[in-house]
Parts: C-alpha cells; sequence; structure tokens
DNA sequence: GTGAAAGCGCTAACAT
DNA sequence: ATGTTAGCGCTTTCAC
C-alpha cells in the first residue's frame, strides 16, 4: 500500500503539509501558483486523498449503509440502483448488505455499519426480524435511518413505501368485477408491515363488495416460490374450491401458476392469478402474470434523498413521516 | 454521533487509553479482573470500536471492494452473495458497486474505492471497458485484484471462470448432435473474453461436426433481452433460414424466445434455443429454455478466498492463475 | 500566503 | 500489569 501522502507533495516542495491540504481543497488563501504546483505534482504522483483519516478527522464517513434480505430480488436491485444513483450526484457512497432474511445477521449487519461509522442507513427489515433494539441503538447514537417497503412500527423515522393496502384492495376489486368469486389470498409473514396491509386491503374488498370474507381462503405462509406452490396445494388437497388466487407477491404467484398448470387447470379460465411487484419474470411467463407494479428506483432515489437531508440537518422535511408512491395495477393474461 | 471512545472508558475507570484497548482486544498481560471491569463498561455505555480509526491506524481496511455490471442480474447477485459468506467469515466487510455496463462509472468506482484503501477488489468488467489502466494503477499501488467471468487480457492476475469455449462448444454439439443444422449465433461484446471464448467455442463446433462456418449466421450484439430480439428480427428480415439459436446469454435468449413466439413459430419444432448462466428465468418461461449453468455462488466464494490469501500474502497459490470453475449443460424444453 | 501545532480514535513500542 | 508517548493522514486554529 505504498500510497503518495500529503506530506510526501509537501517533502517534495518544501512546502508544509497545511499548505497542501488547503491547496488540494481549493482554499483560496493560497497562491494561485502554489496551487498549480500542488495540483500538477499530486498528479504526477497519483495522489489520492485517504478517506479513512480525513473522516476520521471529520468525525464523519459520507457512507450511506444499505441493509436489504436480499439484492437477487429484482425490486431490491432496482432500490439499490436508485439509492446509489442519489448518493452518488450528492458526494456519499454506498455499503450495501443483505440480512438473508435473517434477525441475527441484520443485526450484525447493523452493527458493522456503525463500527464503520456511516452517516445514514436505509433499511428493508428481514421478514423474521421481531427485536428492532438493533436499529433503535443506531438512531440513539445519531445515525439517522430510512425504512422502505418492508416497515416496520415503533420507530419514530422516515419510511418509504408504497399504499400496500390500497394497490390490494383494488387489485381484489378488480377480480370481483371482473367476474371472480372466491378469491384465495396467499398472505406474508404478519410482522411485516406491508404484507398485512396487503391481507387487511384484500379483506376490506371482499366485505364492501357484498362478499363473505371467509378464513379458510386465506393461508399465511412465506414470500418464495416453493411457499406458493406450497400453500395452493395444500388449499387444493383440503378441497377448498376457488377460482382465483391473489398473492402477497410475484414469486409466490408464479409458485401458484407452476401448481396450478401442472395438475392441468387453465390460466385464467380455471383460475385466475394475482402477484404483486411486477417482477420482469411476471411478463415472461405464460401466461404473463397480473400485478402490481412498485415504483422500486423512485423508491429508492426517495429514500436517499430523504436520509441525506435528514444527515445534513435539514430538519425542514414537511409533512407525514410516512411518504407514499403511487403504484399501479398491471393488467395480463393470467385474469 | 455522539459515540463512545476509549478515552471515554479510561476517564471513567481511572485507567489510561492503552489498557482499555489491550483489555478490549483480549491481550494476555491484562489483569483479568480490570479485563473483566473495561468490557463490562464498554457493553454499559455501548461502546463499539471505531473502524476508521483503527484503519488508519493499521493501514489497511479489510474492506473488499466489488465492481459489477449491474446487481440485478441473478448470477451477479449470486457471485455478491458467495463472496460476502467468505469475506464476513474471514473478518472482511464489503462494499459493492455498479458500473452500469459504463466504462467511466467503472473508473469512479475504482477510484472511490481506492480512497477508502480497500485491501481488495473483485471485479467483471463492463461491457464497455477498453481501457484497463484505472485496474493497472490500483494493482500498482498494492490493491489485489481478482477478476471472475467477465476477466479481461493483460492484467496480470487471478481470473476465476468456467471455460466459456468449452461450454458453448458442447452446447452447438448437442444441437448438432439433435439434428440442428443452421444454428445462429448471437454474440455478445467481443472485449469481453468470454464472450469472444463463446463465440470461438461455437465456430470450432460447427466446423469440427464438418459444417460450414456461415458469417450471415453469427450476430454481434449486446447483451440484453432487447438485443435479442433486435438481433434475431434482423436476421429474419434478411431472409436467412435457420432451426436453432445459441445465445451469449439468457437475456439474449430470452429476446429470441418472446420474438420467434410472436410470429408463430415453435419451439423447439421450427426453432430450438439456448441460453447462457441458468438464470431462474430460464426454467419458467414456456417453453422453458435449454442453458448453461455457472456455479455463481462458488464463483464469489472462491474469488473471495483466493482475494484474502492475495490480501494476507499466502503467495503459495499453486498453480495457474486462471481459475476454470465446472459449467453443466441444463436441457430444458427449447431444443 | 504560509507554517506550526494540535487532535480525530486507536494501537504499539518502550518504559516502569 | 499498567502508563507514556508517538504516530497513522488529514484538517484547522492560531500565529506570523
Amino acid at each position: 500500500m505504498n500510497q503518495v501522502t500529503i506530506k510526501d507533495l509537501a517533502r517534495h516542495l518544501g512546502l508544509s503539509a497545511s499548505t497542501i491540504s488547503r491547496a488540494l481543497n481549493d482554499n483560496p488563501s493560497i497562491n494561485p501558483k502554489t496551487k498549480k504546483l500542488i495540483h500538477d505534482l499530486a498528479a504526477k504522483l497519483g495522489y489520492e486523498p485517504n478517506v479513512m483519516a480525513r473522516n476520521l478527522k471529520a468525525q464523519h464517513s459520507n457512507q450511506i449503509g444499505i441493509i436489504v434480505p436480499e439484492i437477487k430480488h429484482d425490486f431490491f436491485a432496482k432500490v439499490i440502483s436508485g439509492i446509489e444513483e442519489v448518493a452518488y450526484n450528492s458526494g456519499f457512497t454506498v455499503i450495501v448488505s443483505q440480512s438473508n432474511e435473517d434477525e441475527e445477521r441484520e443485526k450484525l449487519n447493523a452493527n458493522s455499519l456503525y463500527m464503520n461509522r456511516i452517516s445514514g442507513l436505509i433499511v428493508s427489515v428481514s421478514q423474521t426480524t421481531n427485536n428492532l433494539d438493533h436499529f433503535r441503538n443506531l438512531m440513539e447514537k445519531g445515525v439517522k435511518i430510512v425504512f422502505f417497503d418492508r416497515i416496520c412500527d415503533g420507530l419514530d423515522t422516515y419510511k418509504v413505501v408504497i399504499d400496500d393496502y390500497k394497490s390490494s384492495y383494488d387489485a381484489v376489486k378488480y377480480l370481483i368485477a371482473t367476474g371472480y368469486k372466491r378469491i384465495v389470498h396467499l398472505a406474508g409473514p404478519q410482522n411485516l408491515l406491508s404484507c398485512k396491509n396487503r391481507y387487511l386491503g384484500y379483506k376490506q374488498a371482499i366485505i364492501d363488495n357484498g362478499y363473505n370474507f371467509e378464513e379458510e381462503l386465506v393461508v399465511f405462509g412465506g414470500m418464495h416460490e416453493d411457499d406458493g406452490i406450497r400453500s395452493i396445494k395444500n388449499i387444493i388437497d383440503k378441497g377448498i374450491k376457488f377460482d382465483a388466487v391473489f398473492a402477497v407477491n410475484d414469486p409466490v404467484a408464479i409458485g401458484v401458476s407452476i401448481l396450478v398448470k401442472k395438475i392441468g387447470l387453465n390460466i385464467p379460465g380455471d383460475v385466475a392469478i394475482i402477484g404483486f411487484s411486477n417482477n420482469p419474470i411476471t411478463e415472461f411467463v405464460t401466461p404473463s402474470i397480473t400485478t402490481i407494479d412498485q415504483p422500486a428506483y423512485e423508491m429508492g432515489k426517495k429514500s436517499a434523498s430523504i436520509l441525506i437531508s435528514l444527515i445534513k440537518g435539514k430538519t425542514k422535511l414537511t409533512g407525514s413521516k410516512t411518504i407514499i408512491l403511487p403504484s399501479k395495477l398491471i393488467i395480463r393474461e393470467s385474469t
């Protein structure tokens, strides 16, 4: 690591370290000629400021941490891109970490990010997270946190979401309007507010449209493909009749599609399917799957810009601490 | 950021900073009782070491940088998970950044990572990268680099890949054995060694099996879905006859599948399709697509473990600097 | 316009 | 077993 330091430049030019530092930071009190001399030598020697030293001095890192369940989900990948976009443009760098849907790992990551003295944190919590102390601790230590999508109650900070309740309500309303009578809901873990709201939206739409809410039509499960396969198989094995499925997310919807096709049922003739998130895959499977588009990239950008305002102490962020971005029902072949 | 420091602990206990430091680092020369006292207070006050300070002192960061074209590609997401796995277990943290297939951005990222004094870097180069100076510079400054998948010539360091040439050769051989006569190859950017090798493998398989290599059956293009759509449309519009397509990767194969279905051709009846990478989507589209499985997670783990050996100075890494991991042809409905 | 000195938090000789 | 001192690279107040 034979890095070039300010001292090296100072020695080469017979100047003091402070002069070099000032010149490099474009301090106006430095003689333009000296400045040029210094800049030229820095370029020639390949000087790069040591961010660790600078940050140590400055008492902050200009780094933003991200914790998401899994980056391989298209949704999270896009959010991360949105965050990076805004962050880079504001002079922040970004550290991404994955919780793998594991509360323990989420804690470790939060801690490791804190040790790196991140200025702020953007989080979508893991499925298994019940205790929020690791976030609370960071907040107490002055780390600003913004949650998106997978938010949770009980933490007083900014949150960026879509209206899960309404999206879900509208999707189910659309199914009913199209003529479907017995709509199954494959729900997600209810400790995630988004899943809970999707469930509640489903329930209310059922009731508001004059149907009976039947508990046997709801299965609580995970958020992966195999959960979808398992849950719908369970319903079928029990002999429960249904003509549509509203899944908590796209992988679960895909799982349903796979099993339903396998046992020879038609989509949407025998069973209609709606997913959630507009994962690209829903467009390419046959039949393509109706879903709800979440503005992932926008969520990332919004989360980052709020976080950066928070970090910079611009507390004049007006209005509610929960920002709701628009979502959209995308109708495809499966309904 | 009112963080608790070693000095705070020292003041509270009437001890010196060095004693605190030693105790916290489990130095055996500290009295067990004092040690316990210190650990307890640290826990009580919520002390967390300041990694920036520690790293500044230690002259290295224990951070590994990653640069990939786009994390949203399933392949890269999995590689990253593999890297994280190994890195965390060896006490390293990971900074992920995306080049977005843009050489300029790749340079910026490399530089920003260097400013953070990363100990090592794992890279899959962008499509548009021609000049490799930004990597060469880092290497000269002592940053260890390992490339994977999208490697490039002219840099003397470790590389983790699959045998693109052979994988491609075998895939085409299989097509020929199955009876296909006129096999189109939608090739990728030839500055990427992997794409070049896939092209060369295709060419050699054609020749070795007694077919004529026809230039009109090869189209050089990008690596996304729309490239696939565009390229195959081009071939069709030109009136060129073909009965199979070997695509440089899965998105391109998906693109071909979309267009081919749209104009009413049967897969594999009229056109067979093979992709590359075993993206999950290839399994779920109808018909499912034959592809070549790359051990993404393993590539990540391998790259990370090599890099960490390099960082730790274990130069007794035996054998070639190019590590070839096994790939596998996955035969599905499209062939 | 430039320099000297101190300090960010931590560690490691070198004392005692 | 513990304390003293110095220094990692950088910035910044206070001098001149």
